[in-house]
DNA sequence: AGCCAGGGCGCTC
DNA sequence: GAGCGCCATGGC
């Protein structure tokens, strides 16, 4: 399989924010009273729970084909695949998910991630090895806000609180993503971008395609010939080049223009 | 000091 | 339905 462990664990997607890290262990998260633990072995990904490390990396997918679909008369494209070879899309849960991105709305990555790990210490039962439980809906929605707060989570916390409630109130296994949208829509703190994100990386709809600012600069400067593209415009385009695989041109695009800009910035 | 960070909300018009 | 200020917090 087609992986750099690495990358995809540290992309930005649900993983990066909920698992542990160490360069001894590798990556470690608690999971119903176990620990699971991810790292590479030959080359290879190695797991005490083989079956929930497939479905979150999506072992399924042949990524070298989908990279090759997806860069198909597109020279950007074919380098942002060269470029982050190995980098996987995530599936992971939806409420995990959800909490994760909510706490995205105008943060920075490393913020995101010190809110997510601080609520999961505060509120996460503790595993037999002491490794905190990622808190369910249920546990978050009798949360305290002022307790929740203390998380750095700002502005964020009442929305963390009532969304909540909204995923232990009802029925979120969705089997369209038509329906998993109209729900996350509903819920407070999920606006467009967050419900595409929950949406690609929380219920595995790889025809998702969260626009943030830099996938705007992106698909501006690459597709739209600098002219400044209304988001409708936007997800034709993508619909148009990617379909149903527009999800993974997302992940590429937004990382491969990211990193452009940040180097950019760092020569000047 | 001021701006930005994988936005969303509530208010205008 | 598009445009705007505001929202907490941390890093630079």
């Amino acid at each position: 399989m087609l992986l750099d462990l690495d990358l995809t664990m540290r992309s930005g997607q649900t993983p990066h924010f909920v698992w542990h890290h160490s360069a001894e262990e590798g990556y470690s998260r608690a999971l119903n009273g176990k620990t699971v633990t991810l790292s590479l072995s030959k080359e290879k990904p190695e797991s005490n729970n083989e079956k929930f490390c497939n479905e979150m990396l999506r072992s399924e997918d042949d990524l070298e084909k989908i990279c090759s679909r997806i860069s198909e008369n597109d020279v950007f494209m074919r380098k942002a695949v060269s470029d982050f070879r190995g980098l996987r899309i995530t599936k992971s849960d939806a409420w995990e998910t959800a909490f994760c991105f909510i706490t995205s709305a105008n943060n920075s990555i490393p913020n995101i991630r010190n809110s997510v790990q601080k609520s999961m210490a505060a509120f996460g039962e503790k595993n037999s090895e002491g490794l905190h439980e990622f808190p369910s809906a249920e546990t978050i929605s009798r949360v305290p806000e002022t307790e929740l707060r203390k998380c750095s989570l700002g502005f964020r916390a009442k929305y963390l609180l009532k969304t909540a409630s909204m995923f232990c109130g009802n029925d979120t296994d969705f089997r369209s993503k038509e329906e998993a949208k109209e729900f996350l829509l509903s819920c407070p703190g999920i606006g467009e971008k967050v419900a595409e994100c929950v949406c690609l990386f929380g219920y595995g709809f790889t025809d998702s395609f969260p626009v943030d600012v830099w996938m705007q600069r992106a698909m501006k400067v690459v597709y739209f010939e600098e002219k400044e593209p209304k988001l409708k415009e936007i997800y034709a385009k993508a619909d148009e080049l990617w379909g149903p695989l527009k999800g993974y041109a997302q992940q590429y695009l937004f990382y491969e223009f990211m990193s452009n800009k940040r180097r950019e910035h760092a020569n000047k």
